[in-house]
DNA sequence: AATGAATGAGTGTTCATTCAT
DNA sequence: GATGAATGAACACTCATTCAT
C-alpha cells in the first residue's frame, strides 16, 4: 500500500473505532485506550494520526455531516414531480438511517457540544444551511411548476427541515411505544401531513 | 425558616446554580466546585442535599420535565376550534422557550446520556408519551369536531411532536442565519404547514 | 441525674459506641456519625464530650488499659503457691478476654499506631511496665519461697508477659484452625510450658 | 533491561518506597504521593503497576509472609539436637528482624485489618499455619529422639509461636526500658524458660 | 510507524470539625 | 446541652498527552 494510502486507511481504521466507542459509551466516558483498543492499534499510533481526541470527535462530526449532504444531495437528485421526489426522499433516508442506527446517539452529543464549540457549530450551522438550501430549491421548483402552493420557500424548506429532525429525534430516542412505527413510517406520514395538510378542506 | 422549607429551599438554588453552570459548561466539564460557586455554598453543603452529581443531573431532568408537561397541559386547555387552539399553543409554548433559551441546551446532553442510561431514558420517554397523548386527544376532538381530516391522530400527534421537536433543535442550535426568524415564526409556519399542507389544492 | 453524673454517662455511653464500631470498621473507617448513630445521639453531642475522635481513641486505651492493669491485679491476688496463681490468673484472665473478645481486634490498631504517636506509646508502656512488674513481684516471691527455680525475675516476668501478649494475638487472628482449642487452653497449656520446661530432665 | 525484568523491578522499587512509607506515616496517612515520591516516580507510574493502594498493601504483606517463612524454613534446617536447634532460630531470627526493624509496625496494621479483610487475613492464616506445622514437626522430632518430654506437639507449637510473637511484640513497641534488652536475650531467655521451665525439680 | 511506559493536572467525593440556632 | 447544616481540606484515582525507544 502506498503511503498515503496507509495513512488514509489507518486514519478511517481509528475513526470508526472511535465511533463506535463513543456511540457505546459517550465522548466523554470513551478513553484514548477504548479507542485504539477496537482499532488493534497502541495508543500510540492513535496519537500519530491524530493530534487529539478532539480532532478525533471533530473529524468524526466533518465525516458524517459531508456523508449526510452527499446521501441528501444524491437522493433528491430526479425528475418527477416535487411531491412525489419529496416522498421518495423520505423513504431512502429512512432506510440509510436505519442502517446506521447504532452510531446515531451521537448526534445529540455534538449537538450538546455546539452551544459551546466553536469549530462544532460551524460544521453543524454548514450542514443546516446545505440542507436547507436545498429543500428551499426544490420547493421553489415545485412552486414555478405549480406542484405546490404559493409558500414562502425558505420557510416551508426549514419547516422540513425541523420535521425531519424532530423525526429522527424521536425515533432515535425510542420514544414510541408502537412497535409497527418504524422510521420510514414516521417520515413518510409526516411528510404526508406536511404536504397535504390536516385541516378539512372546505 | 422551617426545616423542610430550608431544605427544599437549598435544593432548589443547587438546582437553578447546576443548570446554569451545566448550561455554560456542560455536565462533563461543570465542576462541583463550580455549581457550589454558582450556589454560594461550599461544596460540602452541595452534598448534604444531593448525593452526588448525577442525582443532580437526574433531578434537573425530573423537574424539567415535569414542568414542561405542567405548561402543555396548561395551555393546551380552552375551547376554541382545534386548529385556532394549535396555533396559540405554539404561540404561548414559544414564547416560554425563549424565555429559557439560555438553560436549553443541556436537554440535548440529556438526549445523548438517554442512550446509556436507564433512568435518564425512562424520563424522558414519559415525557414524549405523554405529550403525544395530549396532542393525540386534541386531534381526535378535532376530527370528531369536523376541524381536523380524518387522519390516524396518533401517528398526526407523533409528527406534530416530532415538528416541535425539530424546531426547538434548529432553533437552539442557532441554525438559520435570517435574524428575522424566531422561534415563534418557526412554531406558526411549521404549524400551518400542517395544517394546511403544502400541496396545491386541485 | 446530676450535671457530672450526665457527663460522666454520656462519656460512657459514646466510648461504648465508638469502641463497637472501631471495633467493626477500624479507626479510620470509622466516621464520627457512625459514632454518633450507634450512640443515638448527635455528631455535634459528641463533640460536646469530645474534643477530636483522635480524643476518643486516646480515652479508650487510656480505660482499656486501666480496666486491664484492674483485672489483672485483682485476680494476682491470692495467698497460694505462685504456680497455683499464676494457673488461675490464666483461667480467669482468660475468660475475661473471651468475653471482650468483639471488642480485642481494636488493641491492634493501638499498637499500630503506637510506632507514631507518643501519647499512645505512653499508655502502652505504662501499662506493660505496671504488668511486668506485677509478675515481677509475683516471681520473686516465687523463688524466695522456694517455688519457683533462681532464675532472673525480670527477664522470667518479660516471657510471661510476650507469652500472653502473643497467646491473645494468635487467638484474636484466629489463627489456629483447632476449634477445640480456645483462649483458655491455649494460655493453660503455655503456662505450663513456661513453668516445667519442655526439656526432658535427666 | 528487558520488559519483563523492568516491571518486575518498578514493582520492587514501588514495594519498597511504599513499605517506608507505610512505616513512617501508617497505611491511611501515606498518600500515593508520598508513596510516588519516595519511589521517585510519578504518580501515575505507580498507578501503572499497582491497580490501587490496597493492592500494594495486600502484595506487601504478601511479599513480606513468604520472605518470613524462607527465613525460618531456612534457619530450622540443621542437625543437632532439637533444643539446640530451636536456640540457633532464635539467635539467627532475632538478628533478621532487627535488620528490619524500621518496617516492622506495619505488620500491626496488618493484624489489625486482617479482622475486617478476608484477604489479609487468609494470608496471616497461612503464615502462622505453615509456622506452627514447621515447629510442630521440630517438636516432634525431639520428642521421638527422646531430647523433649513427651508434649502434645501441635500445642506446644502454637505456645511457641505465641512466644516468639509476644516477643517481637513488646520488643517492637519499646516496651521496656532496660536498654540492655535487646531482641536476641528476650527470645533466647524466653526460649530457655520454655525449654527448662521455671518451677523448681522436686 | 508504532509501542507502551511515564507524567501530572484534574476532580468527584469524603469526613473531621465548626457553629448558628 | 444538643442539633444538624455548613465548611473545606484532603485524597485516591483517572486519563489525555508525551516521549524514549
Amino acid at each position: 500500500m502506498e503511503k498515503q494510502d496507509l495513512s488514509e486507511f489507518r486514519k478511517d481504521q481509528i475513526l470508526q473505532a472511535a465511533t463506535a466507542v463513543f456511540a457505546r459509551l459517550g465522548f466523554h466516558k470513551a478513553r484514548m485506550d477504548d479507542i485504539a483498543q477496537e482499532a488493534g492499534l497502541s495508543k500510540g499510533a492513535v496519537y500519530w494520526y491524530f493530534k487529539s481526541k478532539d480532532e478525533i470527535i471533530t473529524t468524526i462530526l466533518d465525516r458524517f455531516m459531508d456523508r449526510e449532504l452527499e446521501n441528501i444531495q444524491r437522493i433528491s437528485q430526479g425528475d418527477g414531480p416535487i411531491p412525489v421526489r419529496l416522498m421518495k426522499m423520505m423513504k431512502t433516508l429512512a432506510k440509510e438511517i436505519e442502517e446506521i442506527s447504532d452510531r446515531m446517539p451521537i448526534i445529540y452529543e455534538f449537538y450538546a457540544i455546539a452551544a459551546r464549540e466553536e469549530a462544532i457549530r460551524k460544521t453543524i450551522h454548514r450542514y443546516f444551511g446545505k440542507y436547507t438550501t436545498l429543500l428551499q430549491e426544490l420547493i421553489q421548483t415545485g412552486i414555478e411548476r405549480g406542484e405546490l402552493r404559493d409558500v414562502p420557500p425558505h420557510e416551508a424548506a426549514l419547516s422540513l427541515v425541523a420535521q425531519m429532525e424532530g423525526c429522527k429525534l424521536i425515533w432515535i430516542l425510542g420514544v414510541f411505544d408502537h412497535p409497527e412505527v418504524d422510521l420510514e413510517k414516521l417520515f413518510i406520514s409526516s411528510m404526508n401531513f406536511m404536504l397535504e395538510g390536516l385541516i378539512l378542506e372546505v
